[in-house]
RNA sequence: CGGGGCAUAGCUCAGUUUGGUAGAGCACCUGGUUUGGGACCAGGGGGUCGCAGGUUCGAAUCCUGUUGCUCCGACCA
């Protein structure tokens, strides 16, 4: 027929029987037993053939998307000039995850952890009228970013295959529709890739703005901890969900007391103590931001701090766990702290709930002592602390939007959309002429999708025992023909008649014409995933039944040739 | 960055305690027998034992330093 064969022979991808050790997650071992991905170095992968297939096929699903929705595709370099970065004052504030480089006569740049600064620098001068509003523009480009810890191989690596699109848009309610079309194609994107998945509400985090979703798949091994409710449509981001506070039942307020707890640095081993449940006593947290300030944090003793929240109530950069020392120095003591008596011009902030609580423990910032009856409406000065919600959502909680008890499950994140408002145009002074003619910051939105990483988030949803089990929308190649014995020639001619029907009819077939026992190109084929399995053997010659082995099922069908390939397009149109 | 672990053949690992000729399985090459779920027999190639110092007649093994990888905690598509 004149097409060109893709045989296996032909193929480069060298399996392997056994995982390289620290691989640990379904997706990063399977990857390389499957002859996907290689290992450069520490968070830097080459994608082999077969990754390279299912790659372009996620990215010319993502273009469809992104073009229909009005996107146009475009390119900018990976390596960015320092002053952009400068200009937005993110040089410093990306800090070390930043790739920073000079060039040979000393200027700065950096490898483009992601490209804001970039695009608001190429619309800034030539995007001056409303009458170019709206503007959308992505590229689909690696980035990268000096992971503190890459791991998981494609999860989380620092060289990274992402699209990111920005919209620019006169105003909020343009933003807004601009948004919604991103929200929309990106459900498209991820249902077309055959994901169970969940666009989430999400913390903006360094990037800045002030609306945005995260489009999560769900699956056991995600680095997300997600909240979602299944009387209503909500779901969050654990960091994001917000919780409004409980309630106590009201009691008489009794007069504060100090008691002597020795030894009782846990909210464990002070319930025991003091006979009293976790609901009654108020925990405290120390953290230190990036100047070295103390920041307190006193939440309900069986709740625990959500760190993003703190974060944004202080207005830190940066927040970790405060040592010993600096505990001391701002007037507590560790494992008995409290807010009465902190040194003025520490950070308190003390979590809504425990407002409303009455006659609780809590440390007395002594060793060994605590205080009882500690009303915190009555005993916590409103001078100086912070109340707000700085709560960690679980299982069980009320959902925000119904009030029903949420769920709690893992996802991965595999992409994201904002709105990021005027924040860069204006630093950098993006702006264009309104109908009125007056100048005004363009309103802008970014909507960034992790290729790689949706690649191995459909891996981690789709797999067994014996390997890949590719949804057929990505799948390197929807079919592979195999003939059981190469050798012999009627069945290889067979075979290669089978492929040349399928290509006529546009399917993406593979033939394993090496000359290996059957068992291995079987084994071989469960584990790279083909949806479909087309096998050739002596009984398809002698008596002109052909199987169809069906992956994601273990379904055989039995066919004759006439058949064949009418029932594989059919079968391809269900996977 | 903090805390653990590891580094020996392409891959998985033994050998290190007690210093004395560098090993196995898988993979690879040759020949033969096999041939519907990772075959078998015979032969073969392949390692400056992460790197640099030191101790010793002699170091994969002991000492010091260093680098890389990896797992657990804080960042993120």
């Amino acid at each position: 027929m004149g097409f060109y064969l893709m045989r296996t022979t032909n193929l480069y991808a060298p399996t392997l029987r056994e995982a390289p050790a620290g691989a640990d997650i379904p997706s990063h071992k399977l990857m390389i037993r499957a002859g996907m991905i290689r290992k450069a170095a520490g968070g830097l992968y080459t994608y082999l053939p077969l990754a390279w297939r299912t790659i372009r096929k996620i990215e010319q699903i993502i273009r469809e998307e992104m073009d229909a929705a009005g996107g146009q595709e475009f390119m900018m370099p990976i390596i960015q000039p320092a002053e952009l970065w400068q200009e937005s004052g993110r040089w410093e504030r990306f800090g070390a995850e930043m790739l920073k480089v000079k060039d040979r006569h000393g200027r700065e740049f950096c490898f483009g952890p992601t490209h804001e600064e970039m695009i608001t620098d190429v619309v800034r001068n030539e995007l001056r009228s409303y009458k170019q509003l709206p503007c959308m523009l992505y590229q689909i480009q690696d980035k990268f970013r000096d992971e503190i810890r890459p791991r998981f191989g494609l999860m989380r690596s620092r060289e990274f295959i992402m699209k990111d699109l920005y919209s620019f848009d006169k105003d909020d309610a343009g933003a807004d529709i601009s948004y919604q079309k991103m929200y929309d194609a990106y459900t498209n994107i991820f249902t077309r890739c055959g994901f169970n998945f969940r666009p989430v509400e999400a913390d903006s985090g360094a990037i800045g703005g002030n609306h945005t979703h995260e489009f999560t798949v769900l699956a056991e091994n995600g680095e997300s901890d997600i909240a979602y409710c299944e009387s209503c449509d909500y779901a969050a981001n654990a960091e994001k969900a917000e919780l409004s506070p409980i309630v106590a039942d009201k009691e008489d307020m009794l007069p504060l007391e100090k008691v002597s707890t020795p030894g009782t640095n846990t909210i464990d081993l002070l319930c025991d103590f003091m006979n009293v449940s976790q609901e009654k006593t108020i925990k405290a947290v120390a953290f230190q931001n990036e100047k070295d300030e103390v920041v307190l944090a006193f939440v309900r003793g069986d709740h625990d701090v959500n760190d993003v929240k703190l974060q944004n109530a202080v207005g830190a950069l940066d927040l970790r766990m405060a040592d010993d020392d600096s505990i001391r120095a701002a007037g507590g003591e560790p494992g008995f702290m409290g807010p009465i008596g902190i040194n003025k011009g520490t950070y308190v902030v003390v979590d809504s709930t425990v407002m409303n609580m009455f006659n609780a423990v809590t440390g007395a910032n002594e060793k060994d002592v605590h205080y009882k009856n500690v009303n915190p409406s009555r005993d916590f000065s409103d001078e100086g602390i912070i109340v707000t919600d700085i709560r960690l959502i679980k299982e069980g909680d009320p959902c925000p939007h119904c009030g029903k008890p949420v769920k709690m499950t893992r996802g991965i994140e595999v992409g994201q959309v904002f709105k990021l408002g005027t924040k860069y145009s204006e630093a950098l002074h993006a702006t264009f002429l309104d109908e009125n003619g007056k100048e005004k910051p363009l309103v802008m939105g970014c909507y960034g999708i992790g290729v790689g990483r949706t690649m191995a988030a459909a891996i981690e949803q789709h797999n067994d025992k014996d390997g890949i089990i590719w949804p057929r929308a990505i799948a390197p190649f929807e079919v592979v023909v195999v003939p059981v014995n190469a050798k012999v020639p009627e069945q290889l001619e067979l075979a290669e008649q089978i492929y040349d029907g399928l290509k006529v009819k546009g399917v993406d077939v593979l033939l394993d014409d090496r000359k290996e026992r059957a068992g291995v190109k079987f084994k071989d084929a469960d584990l790279i995933g083909y949806p479909l399995r087309i096998i050739v053997g002596p009984k398809a010659i002698n008596n002109d039944d052909i199987e169809i082995k069906i992956r994601k099922s273990g379904e055989m069908i039995h066919l004759g040739k006439d058949e064949c390939i009418k029932r594989v397009q059919e079968l391809l149109k269900t996977l």
